[in-house]
DNA sequence: TGGGAGTGCTTTTTT
DNA sequence: AGCACTCCCA
């Protein structure tokens, strides 16, 4: 056999190695998934089964992606720059660049970003005259973006009421301001490259035939569209090889449709299933935890994972009294951990939402512990740097309202809110763009916009310079440079944007196109253009500290895919973690009234707990060595103070697989006494403590079950407690009339 | 034009 | 509590 196939177990080889006919490969976390997708490429490739161009893998994240080039690179003795693998939205920019006539598009046509969309529709909305109190931004954004995943066009989407048909027009009207600026966002690169395909039928015929072999991966977190798109590609008699973990999937909220992997395997009469459930990256407890927990949720396509690892160490449960007594704990167990020698970078701290890192980091902060919090702002999502863009964005494209709007008065130069009315106003009337106005308003020498419009001519004149240069040069002759020299506080924005010039650099030096005099080629359109797209395509992973031994904190969500030898996960509380809009959705005010009711809603919220409970999973799956799960009796949340149960996801870790480390929790109830420092004068009265009750303290009720007092007001015989009963709710109880037990 | 005060929101997020 | 955003005034 090949050297490729070793050290490969029973399944994977068999994945590996399948005929070419479609194939689901169920595969668990930690189960070598990546490595099955990569040998089957290189499999196919070596074997002569395929030609380099005849692949198309597909991948959700950038990271992903040069994962698997860089290991294919390994593996296989030739360039594999020129496959076709990437991201959805990465490919389907390719698709459009090299036929950007086809689809409508301008050769430079940019990209907008979550929030230039925002912008853009922001900037709809005023030029409109629309109340977006009535049409937030926000909302309308996710709105168009459903519809386009859904595949819908304005013309396409039924609307009944006034309402709805004032967003519909909305919708309508964002897709024209778009196709007049030449920009498309992230959905429209989806469903535009979609629509290219079938509405063209060589074009469609070309790459059907190309691609002999599809590969997926995370193919659980596929939407529709992407689904619908992955159809029309491999239909032409393409292997479509889709790996996947329907428990992994925790992406539901934002359009991922599980049922992707049903339907695949219905639609496709997919005949290979195999399933990876051979973990090689964690502990037995830590698995049999993990599988203990995830076999509560009914809807599984079903799978075990297993270990030839040894049991290793148990799970290790803490309770707390506060947030602040959590994250104080964690950091003396963190020492306690360096002291035996694990590395703070193999240490995640995990929590369900970004609030909860507050606590931990000032902890941290205090103890002079260095760590990383993940998910913050990213490089090219940074003010200067988007700044930097737009006026790069002009240059490439003078049309692009989005990145005019942003710049036309930054650096200041006294264009005031008064002539960027008039000039919208311009604009609207002659249907062109606020750039092609400015000769419409009095934009002769002299005035503000004139000086703009003057800018804008000289930056393109720069045009030719190689990239890096022009980069250097926009933030010269823009005015940003001097800007953020005269800020106070300016330095590390003016480092961002040298950092914006090297980025340019090494984007030149890995990717970049030959460019002679300022001609444009390539499929990518020019180095420029390139450079932008790959701005709104990969919003820049890399932080400052990425080789740093520090802690590493992030939400559960963004440590899909990552592992590490030790894992905590603080804050698991009931209403947190699950987290209580996912049990009990708060309706956005605008479903139709029959989706609110009844049967609908418990359905919704068993969709919402089992979201959660896979959440937990996957954060379970993270840990190698050892895990640890917390929960604090009280949390400041928004200012409050708030009394949670702990979560029923630590009821759901067997026993035997436990080590407490304070005294065991009865079940969904606290064990360790509130501290004594934790009297507080209820606000309304003297004390409720004649009554034998303090807040914070568990109690039983015969009907509602276990719950936490958080409140009190009257005393005596008037007394009332409010009690947090978890799935029962918050209940005000009178003590006269309540059989109220301490628990 | 820019800063200070007032207001409202707050699950998860890649591209 | 903290942050982002808006509005108003000097």
């Amino acid at each position: 056999m090949t050297p490729l196939l070793d050290h490969l177990n029973a399944p994977q080889l068999a994945a590996v190695t399948l005929p070419p006919a479609h194939a689901l490969i169920l595969a668990g976390a930690g189960s070598g998934k990546t490595r099955v997708l990569t040998t089957r490429i290189a499999w196919l490739i070596s074997t002569g089964q395929v030609s380099p161009p005849g692949v198309l893998a597909v991948t959700f994240t950038n990271k992903a992606a040069k994962e698997m080039q860089s290991r294919l690179a390994a593996m296989l003795p030739i360039n594999v720059r020129g496959m076709w693998i990437g991201t959805f939205h990465g490919l389907c920019n390719r698709l459009l660049r090299a036929h950007y006539r086809d689809a409508g598009l301008p050769q430079l046509f940019q990209i907008l970003d979550s929030a230039d969309q925002q912008a853009s529709v922001k900037r709809l909305l005023k030029s409109l005259n629309v109340d977006d109190e009535k049409f937030p931004p926000r909302e309308l954004c996710h709105f168009i973006n459903a519809q386009k995943e859904q595949g819908l066009r304005a013309a396409a989407v039924e609307a009944w009421d006034d309402w709805a048909k004032k967003r519909v027009a909305l919708y309508e009207a964002y897709e024209a301001q778009c196709q007049r600026e030449g920009v498309v966002d992230f959905a429209e690169l989806l469903l535009r490259s979609y629509e290219l395909l079938e509405r063209n039928e060589p074009l469609r015929r070309h790459y059907q035939e190309r691609f002999r072999h599809v590969l997926v991966d995370e193919f659980q977190d596929t939407n529709k569209l992407q689904y619908r798109w992955l159809k029309l590609l491999a239909g032409g008699g393409a292997a479509l090889f889709c790996v996947g973990d329907d428990d992994q999937s925790i992406y539901a909220f934002r359009g991922a449709d599980v049922g992707n992997m049903a339907d695949f395997e219905r639609e496709f009469k997919v005949q290979n299933l195999i399933r990876l459930e051979q973990n090689y990256r964690s502990h037995g407890n830590i698995l049999d935890a993990a599988n203990a927990i995830i076999k509560n949720n009914p809807s599984r396509l079903g799978k075990n994972l297993w270990t030839e690892a040894g049991s290793g160490e148990p799970i290790r449960i803490y309770e707390s009294y506060s947030d602040g007594d959590e994250a104080r704990w964690i950091v003396e167990e963190v020492r306690a951990l360096q002291r035996d020698g694990h590395t703070r970078a193999e240490i995640a701290l995990l929590y369900r939402s970004n609030a909860q890192s507050r606590a931990l980091e000032h902890a941290l902060f205090n103890a002079g512990l260095p760590y990383r919090v993940y998910g913050g702002l990213r490089f090219f999502e940074r003010a200067e740097v988007k700044h930097a863009l737009a006026y790069l964005r002009l240059i490439a494209n003078t049309e692009d309202d989005t990145a005019f709007a942003r710049v036309v008065n930054f650096p200041a130069r006294g264009i005031g809110a008064r002539s960027l009315e008039n000039l919208q106003d311009a604009a609207k009337a002659a249907g062109s763009s606020l750039h092609a106005a400015i000769s419409q308003v009095g934009g002769k020498g002299g005035t503000s916009l004139a000086g703009f419009a003057q800018l804008i001519v000289k930056l393109r004149e720069a045009a030719h310079l190689p990239l890096p240069e022009l980069v250097d040069h926009v933030i010269e002759l823009s005015g940003l440079r001097a800007h953020y020299q005269n800020e106070k506080e300016g330095q590390e924005r003016l480092d961002n944007l040298d950092e914006l010039i090297n980025a340019a650099a090494s984007f030149v030096a890995e990717e970049g196109t030959p460019n002679q005099d300022g001609e444009i080629t390539g499929e990518f359109g020019n180095d420029l253009s390139s450079f932008l797209a790959h701005a709104s395509l990969e919003a820049g992973e890399h932080q400052a500290g990425e080789g740093d031994d520090a802690l590493q904190l992030m939400t559960v969500h963004s440590a899909k895919g990552l592992e590490f030898n030790v894992v905590f996960i603080s804050g698991l509380e009931d209403g947190l973690f699950p987290h209580e809009n996912a049990v009990s959705p708060r309706f956005g005010g605008h479903l139709p009234a029959q989706q609110v009711g009844g049967s609908q809603n418990s359905m919704n919220e068993d969709k919402g707990l089992e979201e959660e409970r896979r959440l937990m999973y996957v954060a379970v799956t993270r840990a190698r060595q050892r895990l640890y799960l917390s929960f604090a009796q009280t949390r400041m949340l928004h200012g409050q103070t708030r009394y949670n149960l702990p979560s029923r996801f630590v009821d759901e870790v067997p026993e035997e697989l436990v080590k407490w480390l304070t005294p065991r929790a009865g079940k969904g109830g606290f064990a360790v006494p509130s501290a004594p420092t934790f009297q507080r004068t209820p606000r309304r009265s003297e004390s409720s403590s004649g009554s034998g009750f303090r807040i914070g303290q568990t109690v039983m009720h015969a009907k509602f079950g276990l719950g936490v007092i958080i409140n009190a007001e009257g005393g005596g015989s008037d007394a009332r407690v409010q009690v947090n009963f978890g799935n029962a709710g918050i209940k005000w109880l009178a003590l006269s009339v309540a059989k109220l037990e301490a628990a």
